[in-house]
DNA sequence: CCCGTGCCCTGGCGGC
DNA sequence: TGCCGCCAGGGCACGG
């Protein structure tokens, strides 16, 4: 599922594939992930940039900006415009090549804004900085008044920008806290060490993806493989520092790995 | 404002 | 072999 890393290599793609290229037609073929408004809208305008902004991608358009969200399964690719595969949702006819948007969940999003409107309105402007760019005091104080468990926090977009399930267990057992630790009771140098953490993994994710771009088709992964993974998936099997049996909870909902002697709370 | 729950979707898998 | 139910999960609406 794609977080801030996937989609960062995503858009390298898209500025390979796409930018300067004009959108001559729109095939939409699950109309509830474009209206014929939007499409329309669409229809005439070249692709001057890809942007992203936490999971966002934004294609910066002659007049809008197209907002595009992933979510768990959605993915671009360039192939043979004459073979249509099940999931190709939408289909865009660029100036000398068709690139397809297929999504098997059906849970990724577009929207279409003014450019003056971008940040203005959502989704994009409740979206908090990335890890890359918060400051400490900003996440500092908005952790202290949560009481939620900082995995749930960590998830949270509006506080920190493009951390998914799979980073944030990854993050947190990197920085050494327990994924049910109650965010208010963090001190600064703790939130210190999430931030440079978040960094750390969120950049060596890219890196790793990087290596794939190149030969990114639809239906291969990029971002981190199983066997760079510390504590996400790997339930009942040793920590690879201590040993102890890797745990496996239900933090709001969604799956959290994590070990119980490294991580405290 | 904050917080928890359910929903959107499909395919893969375990159980019988 | 086939069917059923559950799980995966990002963001949002909605309730307390």
């Amino acid at each position: 599922m794609p977080e801030l890393p996937e989609v960062f290599v995503v858009s390298k793609f898209l500025k390979k594939e796409a930018k300067g290229q004009t959108i001559e037609d729109i095939v939409v073929r699950y109309s509830k992930m474009m209206d014929e408004s939007m499409r329309k809208k669409l229809i005439g305008q070249t692709i001057n940039d890809i942007e992203t902004h936490g999971k966002y991608l934004i294609f910066k358009l002659t007049d809008y900006d197209l907002i595009s969200h992933l979510r768990m399964e959605g993915k671009y690719y360039v192939s043979d415009p004459d073979v249509i595969n099940k999931h190709d949702h939408v289909i865009f006819y660029l100036t000398d090549k068709v690139l397809k948007y297929n999504d098997v969940r059906k849970f990724g999003t577009f929207d279409l804004r003014e450019k003056s409107q971008t940040y203005k309105i959502p989704p994009l402007s409740k979206l908090a900085k990335e890890p890359f760019e918060i400051d400490l005091d900003t996440f500092y104080a908005a952790i202290k008044k949560r009481r939620s468990p900082i995995k749930t926090i960590l998830l949270n977009q509006g506080i920190i920008a493009g951390i998914g399930n799979i980073y944030a267990d990854e993050i947190l057992f990197q920085a050494k806290i327990h994924p049910l630790k109650i965010a208010n009771t963090l001190t600064k140098k703790q939130a210190q060490t999430i931030i440079a953490s978040s960094i750390d993994i969120l950049t060596r994710a890219i890196k790793k993806g990087g290596t794939t771009i190149f030969s990114f088709k639809s239906d291969e992964e990029v971002g981190w493989f199983t066997q760079d993974l510390m504590v996400h998936t790997k339930a009942n099997e040793p920590c690879k520092i201590c040993q102890t049996k890797i745990g496996k909870i239900k933090v709001n909902g969604r799956s959290t790995y994590f070990c119980s002697h490294c991580q405290r709370m």
